[in-house]
DNA sequence: CAGTATCCTTGCAGATACTG
DNA sequence: CAGTATCTGCAAGGATACTG
């Protein structure tokens, strides 16, 4: 598939397909964005945006990262050309982590984005309430709230 | 305990104009996060960001997702207060669904993000070549790829 | 210290069927 | 049209053990 440019700068008119290619499923941007907002990847892109960082440092740094997730994601924000990869062959081994410009700039809007949502939780929280009240006296007997509860993953 | 920052902004010199609290695990910020960045909130958000729909042209506008999963989202953004859902009781029934201002704001940011990348993925690619190259003929006798291949979510 | 290999659980998400 | 209910697969990701 091809992953132009086609309608991204909002295009309200066409209407039928995506507009957004990153959207496309076999894109390849598609796999570089997941890298980034997966679970993982928005954390240590977080923590590598402040500093360089070794392996174990960054493990105790990102609360409840698994080695082996650890590693992972760094194997892949590293192939994406986010994140530079130092090791130093001494023994013991010290290998440390730090972001390329291009992770930066990309740290930096995904911070951005992250920083948004922080500053408008009261709001979310609000509407959360509102949101749980009128589905609790319309939908008493339907139980607890279905599929909806919580979309996260 | 609940939004405390996991120490990831909490050592370097600009740590405190970084509120990380979003990486801490058990954050309501953490679960908004997700909803937006999640496999469909991403898509849904950038196809709301052109306008109003209804549920099924949303579904067709969106390609590949399921009534499941976009109905399921799409509760899950409007108990965030991101999208707001305006249900007519006619029959047969009509309900668009459109962003709130906040949601319009998140959505801005999102998309800044993912332009971001897609407008730096010659420089992904080809970090992407060099890696697999380097890989390739120092990997050789040490097995595959292993569990790096591709981050996948 | 800096990872890799392996197993196994969890729950996301797809398909399908049904309702108002 | 606009959803909900349920069953199930499959892969992400956690735990653990091992290596250089």
């Amino acid at each position: 598939m091809d992953c132009e440019r086609t309608g991204a700068a909002s295009s309200t008119a066409d209407a039928e397909n995506l507009a957004f290619d990153v959207f496309a499923r076999a894109c390849p941007s598609r796999g570089t964005l997941e890298h980034v907002t997966g679970k993982w990847g928005g954390l240590i892109l977080g923590a590598l945006h402040e500093g360089s960082f070794r392996f174990n440092e960054l493990r105790r740094r990102v609360d409840g990262v698994s080695e082996k997730m650890l590693s992972q994601t760094l194997h892949a924000l590293e192939r994406d050309g986010l994140v530079h990869r130092e090791a130093q062959p001494t023994n013991p081994p010290r290998v440390d982590y730090r972001l390329t410009p291009l992770g930066s700039a990309v740290a930096e809007r995904l911070l951005a984005l992250i920083y948004l949502v922080e500053d408008r939780m009261p709001e979310v929280l609000s509407a959360q309430e509102r949101y749980d009240t009128v589905r609790a006296e319309s939908g008493e007997a339907a139980g607890r709230a279905t599929t909806a509860g919580r979309g996260g993953r």
